[in-house]
DNA sequence: TCTGGGGTCCTAGGACCC
DNA sequence: TCTGGGGTCCTAGGACCC
C-alpha cells in the first residue's frame, strides 16, 4: 500500500457554454449565455469571452446584458449537455475504472496506480489534450494527495489548466487564498467567519479557538481545519453517484399563479415529470414533499412519509394534494416544486400486503433492502462528515 | 443584481419505543 | 410518584454546490 495517492479533479469549464460551442462553431469568440432569455432569467453558464465582459453564472439576464450588449443567450439543452457528460465520463473511464462523478461536469480520479507508468502531470496533459481536440471539450485538472487538494488545484487556473498542489505548497499555494474560495464556505458562512478574523484558508488553517469555530461550522468544524491544512479524504468511490437520493421538479412562474385550481393543475404536471423519472430509473419512494415559493420569496415546504414504497402516480399525486392542501393559503404563488425521497429499487419492493399476509415480511424485506443500501454507501469510506453519530 | 433548477447534507425538535 | 437515558424516525428549514 502507498503512503499517498494521486487524485485528479476534472472540472469541464464553461460546460453548458462548451457544449453548444462544440455544436455550433460559429459560436465560438462569440460572447454567451445559458439560461431562459426573460425578465426573470437568470444564466447558468457564460463562456470566457462573455466573462471578460463580467458576464457570470447566476446573473439575470437583464444585468449580464447591461455588461455585455452584444451577448447572445441561449436556451438550455439538457439532452445535449447530458449527451456531452457522457462523452466526458465515457473518455476518462478508458483511462481508469476508478471515476467518481461529482456532478454533470466533474470528476474525482484515482490514478495512483497508473502514475507507476506515467508521469501525472503527462496523464493528465494527455486525457486534456484528447478531451479538447476530439470532443471539443475544455477541461481543467486538479492533482493532489486527496480530494480537497485537487479540487482546489482544479480551480486555480481555468480554462485549460493542469495544475499539482502539493501538502509540501500548501502554504504558498492555498493560505493566500481568500475564504470564500474555499469549497464548502458559502455565502451565509463567510461573513460569520470574518466576523472572528478569519479572511484567508490559512486564517481558518491556524484559528486556534475551535469552540467559537464550531458555532458556525457545527460538526464539519474539524473536517474544515484539517483541509485548510492540506489533509482530507483521498476515497474516490466509483458507485457513489449510482445511489440517487431524491428526484425533485420545480418551476417557476414568471406570471404568479393566483388561484387553487391553476396552482394544482402545476402540481399534475410536476408529479407527471417525478414519476416518469422515477420509473426511469426503476426507483420507488417512500416520501412525498411538496415545495412552494410565495410573491415574496418565502419558502415554504411539506413532506411526507407513505406506508410503503411506491412508483405509481396516483399514490404520489395523493400525496401531493393533501400536503399542498395544507400548505395552501390563498396568496400569489411564484414556485412550486414535488419532489421525492427514501428511494429503494422498485426490484426491492415487497408488493402489497392483503389481509392475509402478516406485516412483518414487508417490513422485513424493506428493512433489508435499507441496510443494504447504507452499507453500501458507508462501507470503506472515511467516517468523516458521514452522520456517524459520536 | 433581485434571484433557475437540479441536487446533497446537516440541524433541531418532537414522537415514540424500550 | 412526576420522571432517566438511549435510540430511531419524521418533519421543516437552511446552507451549499454545479
Amino acid at each position: 500500500m502507498k503512503k499517498y495517492r494521486i487524485l485528479f479533479h476534472i472540472d469541464l469549464n464553461a460546460f453548458f457554454a462548451s457544449c453548444e460551442e462544440a455544436e455550433n462553431p460559429a459560436l465560438r469568440n462569440k460572447p454567451i449565455g445559458i439560461g431562459k432569455d426573460s425578465d426573470r432569467g437568470i444564466l447558468t453558464t457564460a463562456n470566457y469571452v462573455a466573462r471578460q465582459f463580467g458576464v457570470k453564472s447566476a446573473m439575470p439576464v437583464a444585468e449580464a446584458r447591461k455588461r455585455c450588449p452584444n451577448l447572445l443567450v441561449i436556451p438550455g439543452n439538457m439532452a445535449l449537455y447530458q449527451r456531452y457528460s457522457e462523452i466526458f465520463f465515457d473518455t476518462i473511464r478508458t483511462i481508469t475504472d476508478q471515476v467518481e462523478p461529482a456532478s454533470i461536469d466533474e470528476a474525482y480520479l484515482d490514478v495512483t496506480d497508473l502514475a507507476e507508468r506515467i508521469h501525472p502531470v503527462k496523464l493528465a496533459e494527455k486525457v486534456q489534450r484528447t478531451l479538447h481536440e476530439k470532443h471539443r471539450l475544455p477541461v481543467s485538472i486538479g492533482i493532489g494527495p486527496n480530494r480537497f487538494l485537487a479540487k482546489m488545484a482544479s480551480d486555480m487556473k481555468k480554462p485549460l489548466g493542469i495544475t499539482v498542489l502539493r501538502k509540501r505548497n500548501v502554504k504558498e499555494k492555498l493560505w493566500p487564498l481568500p475564504i470564500e474560495h474555499m469549497h464548502g464556505i458559502g455565502r451565509k458562512t463567510v461573513p460569520d467567519l470574518k466576523l472572528i478574523g478569519i479572511r484567508t484558508i490559512g486564517d481558518l488553517a491556524r484559528f486556534e479557538d475551535k469552540h467559537k469555530l464550531a458555532k458556525f461550522l457545527g460538526s464539519q468544524t474539524e473536517a474544515f481545519i484539517a483541509k485548510a491544512n492540506g489533509e482530507g479524504s483521498a476515497y474516490v468511490d466509483p458507485s457513489r453517484a449510482e445511489i440517487v437520493h431524491s428526484i425533485g421538479n420545480s418551476k417557476t412562474y414568471e406570471t404568479f399563479l393566483h388561484d387553487y385550481a391553476s396552482m394544482l393543475a402545476a402540481l399534475e404536471k410536476l408529479t407527471e415529470k417525478v414519476v416518469q423519472r422515477l420509473n426511469k430509473k426503476q426507483l420507488a419512494t417512500k416520501n412525498v414533499g411538496v415545495q412552494m415559493r410565495s410573491a415574496e420569496y418565502v419558502q415554504r415546504s411539506k413532506q411526507v412519509t407513505l406506508p410503503q414504497h411506491t412508483a405509481s402516480y396516483d399514490t404520489v399525486f395523493d400525496a401531493v394534494e393533501h400536503l399542498f392542501d395544507d400548505l395552501y393559503e390563498d396568496k400569489p404563488v411564484h414556485l412550486l416544486g414535488v419532489s421525492v425521497s427514501h428511494l429503494i429499487e422498485q426490484t426491492h419492493v415487497v408488493r402489497q400486503l392483503n389481509i392475509f399476509e402478516a406485516k412483518e415480511p414487508l417490513e422485513k424485506d424493506v428493512h433489508i433492502a435499507k441496510l443494504l443500501e447504507s452499507i453500501n454507501r458507508h462501507y470503506d469510506k472515511p467516517l468523516l462528515n458521514k452522520g456517524i453519530k459520536k
